[in-house]
DNA sequence: ACGTCGATGTATCGCACCGATACATCGACG
DNA sequence: CGTCGATGTATCGGTGCGATACATCGACGT
């Protein structure tokens, strides 16, 4: 099952939403978006856009010869790749979801950077499921830590302490971003305009399990 | 090539050192030493396990029954893996290393997890080349960031933002470490009690070696 | 004029590893 | 006595990485 790693294709899409891209170009877009770390490599760039071809949510035209404006950038034979309608809605439907699915280590950062494309409320609620996911960790591994601090070496302690400093710092970030979007919402702004076309009322596809409703555990 | 993920065996021989374990066990420990999340599939572990007593660096002994001292722990039908000399052999020529191999993002964990079985002289190399890597890093991205600053997102921003500040909290962290094991090697102290029959005193002293000259290729 | 070097560009192949799953026994709890 | 969770070994499909191949182009030196 494991949908055929939507993130993947959730990052393609939502690049190639701003502006139609080829390979070599869109690649670096996403390392740059992601971070420059976590690169995303051409054995699975390719294969996806070829996969999202075949399902006509997006649209390749190879480009000969580009006639250049300032005498430049002529090269060839490449390929460029837009969204096709069906993308974008499929895009929405994607950006729309806030289950766990879009905030899991994985997926988490892919949403993230594509927040733009988000709407304040779906924003909330996979900051703050982010947040409910890392305090859990975050209590899982001090219980954890408690149980058998003893019999650990002084250089295995010191690294489970480091972990947890970096999770830590990551709830306070979290908790930053709640904040000003919490306030976004009390004053709200005409941030961006959508696609109009797309009106599909979202069906939350997220997961049906009643009790994943956020809870604000402490 | 790929060196067979070097880093999985490293990890196994490494906590095999300490006692014989069996895979279920073993992978319990890894997951615990390795901080709780970052954790190690069967999938992975016992095909390692398989190839690693292929090449006689462990031996696996199938324990039918435990005859229970205190009535219980009698489980049955466990294999229970140990170390063979020549694996204890590996497994210092591996934690002898300190190249690039060491101090990238996917092996760095495990070796600071075993420097406890790694001389003062290597942890420390291991230290700074991981400090300098990440201060590497810290500049690709920022001189990165000063080139594109303007054509982002804000949420990427954000995003490139937070991930700036965990590098630069990892170099922190190791400066931390660096100072304190500079002052160790200062005032050198019979430091940790060892599982008590490895042999932390090297047999044969001038032994340098040669088929496994650390090196480590740049 | 020639070489070659790095960036741009598309594409594939091996394989390591994860996630899921299957199967089996055991202790504990109601 | 039934079932549930922990213990235990093992495999399998699929995803994505790393390496590589191939090709063109501009720029640079000599």
């Amino acid at each position: 099952m494991r949908a055929r790693s939507e993130v993947l294709e959730t990052a393609i899409l939502g690049i190639l939403a701003d502006s139609p891209l080829h390979g070599y170009e869109l690649r670096k877009r996403l390392n740059m978006v992601l971070g420059s770390f976590r690169a995303l490599s051409y054995g699975s760039l390719y294969p996806a856009l070829r996969s999202l071809e075949q399902r006509t949510l997006i649209a390749g035209t190879e480009t000969k010869d580009a006639p250049p404006q300032h005498a430049l950038s002529g090269r060839r034979s490449r390929i460029v790749y837009e969204l096709t309608a069906h993308g974008k809605e499929h895009l929405q439907g994607l950006l729309s979801s806030s289950g766990p699915a879009a905030w899991e280590d994985e997926s988490f950062d892919v949403r993230f950077a594509l927040f733009g494309k988000t709407d304040a409320e779906t924003r909330l609620r996979i900051l703050e499921g982010r947040r409910t996911r890392l305090a859990e960790r975050l209590e899982m591994v001090r219980e954890s830590a408690n149980r058998t601090r003893e019999r650990l070496d002084e250089y295995t302690l010191e690294l489970q302490r480091h972990g947890l400093e970096q999770v830590e710092h990551e709830v306070a970030w979290l908790d930053e971003l709640i904040d000003t979007e919490r306030g976004r919402a009390r004053a709200p702004r005409s941030e961006a305009r959508r696609a109009p076309g797309s009106t599909t009322q979202n069906e939350a596809e997220g997961d049906p399990r009643p009790g994943t409703t956020i809870k604000e555990r402490g």
